[in-house]
This record gives structure tokens, C-alpha cells and sequence, in this order.
DNA sequence: TGCCGTGTGTGCGCTAGCGCACATAAAAAT
DNA sequence: ATTTTTATGTGCGCTAGCGCACACACGGCA
């Protein structure tokens, strides 16, 4: 029997047919490009730790999460991380295509698999080169990117453990549909460049505080308002700011 | 007597008649952009301390420094502060004029006084919907601002304070003429957002390993590649970008 | 010449987070 | 059902950097 009606028949469904509209950016597009974009878009699987692109290399594709999360991060020389951000389904990942440069010194992982969809190197520059409203929109999001950012930079050197770790789950949660992460701790040790140890200690208190409930590699958000006046300012920063350059007209 | 020959001549020169080529960005464009450019350009004094736009206002001017170094700094809740990027005669400030905002969550401070040049915000929103070969000049410089900006975040996350001390001297040298920086500890301390009793630590040591000298708000260099021996991968990484995305063609 | 303000040096005790070395426990494999 | 793998818990000593409280010391100004 074809379990399409099992306990996962959401994203079940959401396999079988996905949507590009799911992704805000796609879902932005106005009717005639969008009439331009549908058969250039390629759906493709984001499987756990794929690497969308590796620094330094030149991009073949854009993509456009739809279910999935990725992360830009930094691999150092000593083989110490950092995460520089984060897009899901409000972004793209491959700013660099479009801003000229074709590379970056990061690394872009998918951190919680899911689906997406991209389009050729080639086309997307074609795209943004007629300008108008999809070389706005494309900017707008860079520029929320942007803050992100910067706002990593300024938690990394100024906030706890603990502070970073509740942003670091209100933007993954901001970025999927419900309420669950699959994901380990020392996943999230690699993103937040700390030790495993230190966040099994933070989702040790957020447990005990009731916040979130977790094992192995799954982590339930019970108490969402509770992680954010945990957190530091800065996920409401980027929040707001993604929230005034990327107001959501339709969601599909 | 007009003092033109005492001796700060040359500065004194540049003062009288600063010139916007000494900017790379505006050194970069073409001929006929330049016509048009040049008597749009505003020549402006760069205190130190002056800020050039406040966090979240919206921006007036887009400024492109000749003789200054400008930070682009976040300012917490509790007041302490943190620098995402530098920004001295190799670009501009206020990005996010072209790039959709028109305003941003970070302040734009003044952190060596001299001189710059700026352009009124609507006819830099004009300029850059022109779109060609102006657009892409700005875009590749934001793709530049990106890469530091992650840098930042990475370096804030695994790097010695020593390490970032050597780091911000490098960059900021990068950005002036010579080998001096008129610059306090306590200023130094704000921008790396640490203690100022750490960047004093920090610059005895460079001073004794025989790196820096320095006295009362003046830093001379030394020895410049025994810094770059001591810093950390971050700066390196920073001017490769910098130098891939924007080779100076002709330095005036 | 002496004074005062702004920079710099120094010495505490304190804490967050590190690195390491294990102990447990839940799932997966056979 | 037993073993193996993978995820999480815990304990320890260690260090960088913090916050605070001063002591100097240079350089401009009266």
C-alpha cells in the first residue's frame, strides 16, 4: 500500500508534489515571472550535511529552500566552525551569484533536510540582470542576509552560551513549519562554534525551565515566548529586520 | 601667511584639495560615469567621532572616504558595542541605500578623521538603477563588505584577543596611507568590543615583541609583516576577497 | 613652574567556556 | 536478546577575558 496516509501525511504529500512557492522569495515573484521562472526551476532533495557548495568554488546553481534549512558556515584551518547564517524558506543560498563574486570563503551544509529548488547559474544572472522587481526583491533579501550577519558577529562576541543557543533555535524554528528540530547537539555545537558539552549543558536548563523537551536528535519547542525572553536582543533584531524588507504578501 | 608649506604639506594639500579619485571605488568608474559623477560629489570633513548615520535612521548620503576610516558598529541595549565592518578609501558607506532598506540596525562612526566625499541618496538610488557596469561595481564592493563581516563573526567566536588586535591594526592600516593611526586603546577597546585594559595588554606585548610603538593616541607600525605573522587567518582571508572582487586599476 | 586631565599600566578575584576523560542510555544492528 | 553504535550526561582542572580599583605619567595650560 502507498503510505500516503500514514502519520506523516503532510510531508508526505509535501514530498511527493513539492511547492516552489513555499520558498517566500519564489512566492514573490510577480505573475510573468513567475510564468518565466516555473520551468527553470529544478526540485532537488536536501539530505542531511549536503554541501550545496564548498568554499571558494564557483556556484553552478541558486537554490531556494523549500522544507529544509541550510547553513553558511565557516570552516577554519584548525577545523574549528562558525555559522555565519542561516536561510530556510524565506531565502536563497548563493547571494554571491548575483553580487558578482560567483564564491565565497563559507561553506553552505544543509542543517535539517528537507526539499528545495534551484535554478542554473546561468539563468539566474540572466534574471537579475533584466533588473525590476526581481533584482529588488533578490537585493532586499541580501540585505536582511546582511544583518544576520552582522548580528552573529555581535552575539559571538557579547552573549552567553545559553542566549545564543535560544536564538540560534527561534531562527531555525522561524525557518520550518512546526515546532520540532531534528537535530543532535553536536550539530548545533558545530553551528554555534562551541563545544557539544556546553550545549548539552544550555538544552539541559532550557529542558529543566520547560521550554523545550528533547532526545536524540529531536528537540520539541514547548514554550516558544519562554525561549524568546531568553534570548538576547539579537534574534529580534534580524526578525524585524527580515520582517520590513520582506513583508509577506501571499503565503501559498 | 596661508599655511601651505609647513610641515604636514602633503595633508595640508589634501586638504585644500582633496581628491575623490584617491577613493577606489570612485577611481573605478569610466570615464563618462565620472563626468556625470564628479559635480555631484560633495566634498566633506570627517571628524573623528562623527556619525555618519544612526542605527535603524534612514540614510541621507552615501559616503565615499578618501582620507578617513569609517566603522560600522552595533550599539547593544546595555551600551556595549561591537564592529561588524571597516570601510576606508576602497569603498562606501550605506550599502543598504542600493540595496533596498535605506536604513540599518548598525551605526556608522568616524573612527580616523579626514577627509571623504559624498553623494545625496536619491541621486545614488538613480545612478545604481541605471544598472551596468556602476551597479555591478557596487555590488562586488558589498560582496567584499559580506566576506568581512563573516570574518568578524568568525574571528569573534575563536580568536585571541591578541590575535584580533593585530587583525583590526592590519585592516585599518590597509585603509589609510601610512604606517601611524591616531587612534586611543579605549577607542581601539570599543570597536573590538572588549575591555580597554585587554587592548593595553594586548599592545605591550606587540610593543616589546618590537611590532608597534606607540604613545598617547599614536600607534606607528613597526614591523608590518611581523603582525601579519601574529594575527589570524581572518585578515588574510578579508584582503584576498577584498583584492579578488575590486582590483585597483589605476590608483590616481 | 606646577597643575590637571586624559591616556596608560597593574593587580586583584571571578566566571564562562574549553579540553579531556569517562559514565550512561537509547536506538539500531545481528 | 545481545552487541554495537550513537547521543547525551558529568566531573575536573585550566585559561582568557571580565569588572573593579587604583597608581602612574605624559602633555597641555595657567
Amino acid at each position: 500500500m502507498v503510505p500516503l496516509i500514514d502519520k506523516k501525511a503532510s510531508t508526505a504529500l509535501d514530498a511527493k508534489a513539492p511547492n516552489p512557492r513555499q520558498n517566500h522569495l519564489l512566492a514573490a515573484l510577480a505573475g510573468d515571472e513567475w510564468q518565466r521562472w516555473q520551468p527553470l526551476l529544478e526540485h532537488v532533495e536536501m539530505p542531511l550535511g549536503h554541501v550545496l557548495y564548498e568554499s571558494g568554488k564557483t556556484l553552478s546553481h541558486i537554490y531556494f529552500p523549500t522544507t529544509s534549512i541550510v547553513s553558511l558556515l565557516y570552516v577554519m584551518e584548525n577545523g574549528a566552525s562558525a555559522e555565519i547564517a542561516v536561510v530556510g524558506n524565506e531565502g536563497l543560498v548563493g547571494v554571491s551569484l548575483f553580487m558578482g563574486g560567483g564564491s565565497t570563503p563559507s561553506r553552505a551544509v544543509v542543517q535539517s533536510a528537507g526539499h528545495g529548488f534551484r535554478l542554473k547559474a546561468k539563468l539566474m544572472k540572466d534574471e537579475f540582470d533584466r533588473g525590476g522587481p526581481v533584482l529588488h526583491l533578490l537585493l532586499r533579501y541580501t540585505q536582511a542576509l546582511i544583518t544576520q550577519m552582522s548580528q552573529t558577529a555581535v552575539c559571538n562576541r557579547h552573549h552567553s552560551l545559553d542566549q545564543q543557543l535560544c536564538r540560534w533555535l527561534l531562527l531555525s524554528l522561524d525557518r520550518l513549519n512546526g515546532t520540532e528540530l531534528v537535530m543532535t547537539q553536536e550539530l548545533i555545537a558545530n553551528m554555534l562554534g562551541v563545544r557539544r558539552e556546553g550545549v548539552t549543558d544550555g538544552a539541559n536548563k532550557l529542558q529543566h525551565a520547560g521550554l523545550i523537551s528533547y532526545s536524540r536528535g529531536r528537540i520539541k519547542v514547548l514554550d516558544r515566548p519562554g525561549l524568546e525572553k531568553r534570548t538576547c536582543e539579537c534574534y529580534a533584531v534580524v526578525k524585524k529586520e527580515y520582517d520590513r524588507l520582506l513583508p509577506l504578501k501571499t503565503a501559498t
